[in-house]
DNA sequence: CGACGACATTGACCTCAGTCGATGGCTGGG
DNA sequence: CCCAGCCATCGACTGAGGTCAATGTCGTCG
C-alpha cells in the first residue's frame, strides 16, 4: 500500500483564517476545503450529531448503523473520513471502537466561516489548534 | 426529468440547528449538506474570500478569473452554485454582473457547526433566516 | 445597424466519492 | 481451542461534480 497513516490534522492548518478578511491562497483554500468536504455529507453530518448527542459523548459503530440505515462498511468508511479530518477521535476498548467529538474541532471550522473574528467562548481554550 | 428549479434558499432551512444537541434527521442533514457542499470547494472558497475582500464588497466575473486561474465558464459555474446556495447575491449593472456576500449567510452556517449556541454578534439581526 | 465585449449555457470528458458484498483480523466467551 | 461477534479493509460499481472549448444572449459603442 502506498499511503500510510500521516497524522495531518487538516483542521489545524485551516484554523484562524478569517476567510472574509483577505483572499485565501490556493493552499489555504485546499486545506480548508478538505475539512469542509469531510463535513459536507449527509451521512457524516448525522454521524457527528449522533456521536455528540450519544450518552457520554461517544458511540460505537453498532450504535450508528441502525439510525443511519447504512451498511456497516459504509459507516466505518465515513467514520474514518471524519477521524482523518480531525473531527472525531477513535478509541478501541475491548471489541468495541468508541468515537467521540474532538473538542474545538467543529468550533475551529465555525470560526473560519464566521464573519466575526471568534465567538466568545467557542474554540476558547484549544491551544492545540490556534 | 423529475427535479425542477425549486428556488430553495437551502441555507434558510439549515439555520438554527444545533447539530451537536440532538441527532439530525435525514432531511435536515441533506439540507445542511447542500450548503456545505457549496462551500467545500477550493475554488468557491477563494471566490467567497475574493468577493468579500474586494472593494465595495462586490466583484464582477472579470475580476475573479485571473486570481483563480480558471476559465470564465468555470468561474461562472462556481458563482452560480454559490448564488443558488444563498451565499452570494448577483446584481447585473449594465454589461457587468456584480456578486456580493449575502449578509449573515456564512454566519448561519457557522452557527450550525458551532458547539455553542450562537456567537455574540455574528448572525445577529438576520431575521430572514432565524 | 453592425461589431465588440461580458457573461451564461451547453455538451462532453474525466476524476473522485459514496455505497455495498465479501473477506480478514482481533477480542472475548464457551 | 474453537467459535461468535465487532470492526476494518478490499474490490467493484455507480453517480455526482469540476473543468474546458464552443456557442448563445444581451447590452454598449462607434
Amino acid at each position: 500500500m502506498s499511503v500510510d497513516v500521516l497524522p495531518s490534522p487538516t483542521v489545524a492548518t485551516a484554523c484562524c483564517a478569517p476567510l472574509v478578511r483577505q483572499p485565501l491562497s490556493a493552499e489555504e483554500a485546499a486545506d480548508l476545503s478538505r475539512v469542509l468536504k469531510a463535513i459536507a455529507d449527509p451521512a457524516r453530518l448525522r454521524l457527528l450529531s449522533l456521536v455528540a448527542a450519544h450518552a457520554g459523548g461517544e458511540a460505537c459503530v453498532c450504535d450508528l448503523t441502525e439510525p443511519l440505515g447504512l451498511s456497516q462498511p459504509t459507516v466505518s468508511h465515513h467514520l474514518k473520513v471524519l477521524v482523518d479530518a480531525g473531527l472525531l477521535s477513535r478509541e478501541k476498548r475491548g471489541v468495541w471502537a468508541y468515537f467521540g467529538l474532538v473538542p474545538g474541532a467543529l468550533d475551529a471550522v465555525a470560526n473560519v466561516l464566521s464573519t466575526t473574528g471568534a465567538p466568545a467562548g467557542a474554540a476558547d481554550g484549544q491551544p492545540s489548534f490556534c
